[in-house]
DNA sequence: CTTGACCTTCCAGTTGCTGGAAGGTCAACA
DNA sequence: TGTTGACCTTCCAGCAACTGGAAGGTCAAG
């Protein structure tokens, strides 16, 4: 099948499979007399595989990796783990980094009255603060 | 005084200074002789305001609106309040992200032995999944 | 035989810096 | 006076992970 019907079934898109092709993520796909790429149900598989590591939050990098032990028969499932914790990890990280700030902002807005006078707490915390 | 004082006083990066004046977050200063940018206090202060809008999370776009916002003293609160809020829906929706993600692999990982065995639920659901 | 939906490659832009190369300047020390 | 070493300058490239667009080839239907 044509691109365009890989990146239909797949929900990644047809730009988007050739910058994983590009990038080495997945291998180049055979080619049709036209030169157009073709792609067989496996491939489309694969391509779905990644559609949903990616949008767990997945660096491609981390992908490669998961790819590699999702063809990997003799895999050990502690590997896969612990990609996944670690990612884990980092999301959490990231989390606490944005709650912190939320915190932080809910607070000066909640203190600015939000109103056409030029008083702000808001500017006034980022002119003053340590 | 030059930039890496500059930089060592506001908490910005010399590299840092000279991209936001290549954007135009902030005029170009001015050149002693030689050739070298020269910074006044007040420039230093900008720069703070800066530093510590950005490490709220603010995009450099939302830095200059705010920036204009504290230079404006017919400036309304509300503007900065907007400006403020939007980011931090923004920041809600991506904490939401990453908690619905955090919890979906928190279960995954959990039910993941994480032995030398073959067999994983993480890589399962990214091969299955709807 | 034409139209429109495909496909191809390649280049550039996004965000916010950061690293590095090649070279000029300045202040202190021998 | 010379020279070192810490500054400074510009410009170019690259990171992540795409996305948009231009210019042009292909295919199937009507």
């Amino acid at each position: 099948m044509n691109i365009g019907e890989a990146a239909r079934r797949s929900g990644v898109s047809a730009k988007t499979i050739r910058y994983y092709e590009s990038v080495g993520l997945i291998p180049a796909a055979g080619r049709t007399a036209a030169g157009y790429r073709a792609y067989t149900a496996n491939e489309v598989e694969t391509l779905r595989f990644i559609h949903r590591a990616r949008s767990l939050g997945f660096s491609v990098g981390d992908v490669g990796g998961l790819l590699e032990l999702w063809r990997d028969r003799s895999r050990a499932s502690a590997d896969v783990k612990a990609i996944a914790l670690k990612h884990v990890a980092d999301i959490e990280r990231k989390i606490a980094e944005l709650d912190t700030i939320r915190r932080t902002l809910l607070d000066l807005t909640t203190r600015c009255c939000g109103d056409d006078h030029p008083e702000c707490p808001i500017l006034e915390e980022l002119a003053t603060a340590p």
